[in-house]
RNA sequence: CGGGGCGUAGCGCAGCUUGGUAGCGCGCGUCGUUCGGGACGACGAGGUCGGAGGUUCAAAUCCUCUCGCCCCGACCA
């Protein structure tokens, strides 16, 4: 490919608002351009990447004997209305009517497609296990769509179900995908880490997250190093520390004028945060005020408290919910307070003599204990990880990382199956739901990551696994010299025969602005070849990661881009394969 | 949805406070010179100032409404 013919434009400056390298990298160098928020059009040499992730992807999926397919991005709303999700999931599903009047929806994941191509097509044990997976749009009206790719509203996702018969064969496929999500990643250049997750929507009875390390990351993961355990902090555990065993003292009302905040009040009382009872406030889908305590020095978790009380789309209260509770908000707590769900944290209960809210302007409870004060309607862990909390396992110091969830597994269950009846009849005659299992990677989003994790300050350095081109070829002073032109000439024909693409800047620009735009674009290799490459033996090759030069003959050029991709290639096997994750799937793993 | 910011040429911005000819840099076109780290000169193309309404002799500028985008909090691949 001659630059001058592809289908892009490179940006000298900055987009003033992409704030994430790969966002400002991906647009500046021509990847992507943006169509509406959260809406991109992947350019050509986006689109090239995205079919190598494809690619990659493809061929992990085949391995664990997945079966490719294609199901569509529109949907009758009737078949959402039979799983129930027509009316759980709110304005993030898109919604319209066709020409005669019927309700349709925008896929945003495609269980319930699958489900009901199980209950037409499956009817016997014989015909289980089963997996399929396409690659399809998804369209999720993202409340806030942020980061470039990583976070939109229509994206591409590789989705793969699996259909078992029982829980061991879940298990079992379950496992097949723990495995090739680990070698599509370490395949791609990510440096991810599974982790245990929220099962969110999906419902289902347990999930893992793939998440690439990042500090732009919009999750917090918490890690044990000791026990090589991970989980998103939405639903991690702690070793919750014992509290000192006190007698509990009467209660008693202390002014503390200007105390809204833990930190005032535990400055003004000369206590520590620990101390004091925090009081946060929510209102649930049904207009409900739920009362949330942890001890002063915590925080609540919203995922662990949604899940503890069995609620939907949890939001902070406004301050006129918090006094139709009969609570006053910055000095709040639930004596004395009325038609509220109050939910405490096991260590705020735990904890004798705490300060909390009297519900008078100015005024503080000393002494306050759980349930002698008021009595809670539950008693559970809702308190967010921090660091310097200790791993409920070992009881060693937890590490906080920040990451982007680029792929996850679920354990779906008969979530699905057993609302849409797809059925199957066992050796013994008997009629039993099918047992699903669904499995998500972002393509796009992927492409983002590799992005943030394979960048410098002068552009991008693709992984040579997803580069767009294998190398970027300089020319220089061909107008003058024109061995330049026929030894380009002689290296496309050798790449076309090695396999190997080729992008080729004969532009009549100044030197400096071909060095720029490779370095931007991002191949793994620069080839330069000039009247002085030529004199002095063939053709300059920089490698774009370490830039490391070295000039070799134009015949050799092409064996060591081959060479270099095997070698590559070969080392990520390696790796995989001490990690225990070889080409083929051989034994159930799921630690950590 | 709450908070903050921004919409002026393809990109980055100035002009707005104090109403009166729409500007700068980069990029783009033609010609010439240049040619191993974002070259130089000459000439040139390109804008309903996001949109609508209002105030005014006159609106990019003032007022109202509206649309869009970005960033920070509640969701997810």
């Amino acid at each position: 490919m001659r630059i001058g013919s592809l289908f892009f434009s490179t940006l000298r400056e900055d987009p003033a608002d992409a704030e994430m390298p790969s966002h400002r990298l991906l647009l500046r160098a021509g990847y992507i351009r943006p169509l509406g928020a959260g809406i991109y059009s992947l350019l050509p040499l986006g689109m090239r990447v995205n079919m190598h992730v494809t690619q990659v992807v493809r061929e992990e999926m085949n391995a664990i004997g997945a079966q490719e397919m294609l199901m569509p991005v529109v949907h009758p709303a009737d078949l959402w209305r039979e799983t129930g999700r027509y009316d759980q999931i709110g304005p993030e599903m898109g919604r319209f009517k066709d020409r005669g009047g019927r309700d349709m929806v925008l896929a945003m994941t495609h269980e319930e497609v699958v489900a009901d191509l199980l209950r037409k097509l499956v009817s016997s044990w014989r015909q289980l296990p089963q997996q399929v997976y396409h690659f399809q749009t998804k369209w999720r009206d993202e409340p806030r769509s942020r980061g470039g790719l990583i976070r939109v509203r229509e994206f591409t996702m590789k989705d793969a179900y699996s259909a078992d018969r029982d829980e061991a064969g879940l298990d079992h496929s379950y496992n097949l995908y723990y495995h090739a999500y680990t070698r599509i990643f370490a395949r791609l250049g990510l440096k991810t880490i599974a982790v245990a997750s929220d099962v969110g929507m999906m419902g289902g009875s347990q999930a893992h997250e793939f998440m690439a390390f990042s500090e732009f990351g919009e999750d917090t993961l918490v890690i044990c190093d000791s026990c090589k355990s991970a989980s998103n902090r939405q639903v991690a555990q702690v070793r919750k520390a014992t509290p000192a065993s006190e007698a509990p003292l009467p209660l008693e009302e202390v002014a503390t004028p200007n105390a809204p905040t833990i930190e005032a009040l535990a400055a003004q009382l000369h206590i520590g945060q620990e101390q004091t009872a925090k009081v946060v406030f929510f209102v649930d889908r049904e207009e409900r005020l739920i009362v949330a305590i942890v001890r002063g020095d915590d925080d609540v978790e919203e995922t662990k408290l949604t899940n503890a009380i069995g609620a939907r789309d949890l939001r902070p209260a406004r301050e006129e919910e918090i006094r139709a509770g009969n609570m006053v908000p910055g000095y709040a707590s639930p004596i004395g307070a009325s038609r509220a769900l109050v939910v405490v944290d096991d260590l705020a209960a735990a904890s004798a003599n705490l300060v909390a809210g009297a519900n008078r302007e100015g005024y503080h409870l000393k002494n306050v204990n759980i349930p002698r004060d008021f009595t809670p309607d539950h008693i559970v862990d809702i308190a967010s990880v921090k660091s310097g909390d200790r791993c409920l396992t070992c009881g060693d110091p937890l590490r906080l990382e920040k990451g982007i969830e680029v792929g996850n597994i679920f354990k779906l269950g008969t979530r699905y199956t057993a609302a849409l009846g797809a059925e199957f009849l066992d050796e013994g005659g008997v009629k039993r739901p099918i047992i699903m299992g669904s499995y998500g990677i972002g393509i796009g989003r992927a492409v983002a990551c590799i992005a943030e994790a394979h960048h410098d300050e002068k552009g991008l350095a693709w992984p040579v696994a997803v580069a767009p081109f294998d190398a970027h070829v300089a020319l220089l002073g061909a107008s003058k010299d024109p061995r330049v032109e026929a030894s380009a000439t002689a290296l496309e024909a050798a790449a076309v025969a090695a396999g190997l693409e080729l992008l080729v800047d004969d532009r009549n620009e100044s030197p400096g602005v071909k060095f720029a735009d490779a370095e931007l674009l991002g191949a793994p290799w620069t080839v330069t070849i000039s009247p002085r490459s030529i004199d002095a033996g063939g053709a300059e090759m920089t490698r774009r990661t370490d830039g490391e030069r070295s000039v070799v003959p134009l015949a050799e050029v092409t064996e060591r881009i081959v060479a270099a991709k095997r070698a590559e290639r070969e080392q990520i096997e390696a790796d995989l394969s001490a990690r225990g994750f070889p080409p083929v799937y051989s034994a159930p793993s799921t630690t950590g």
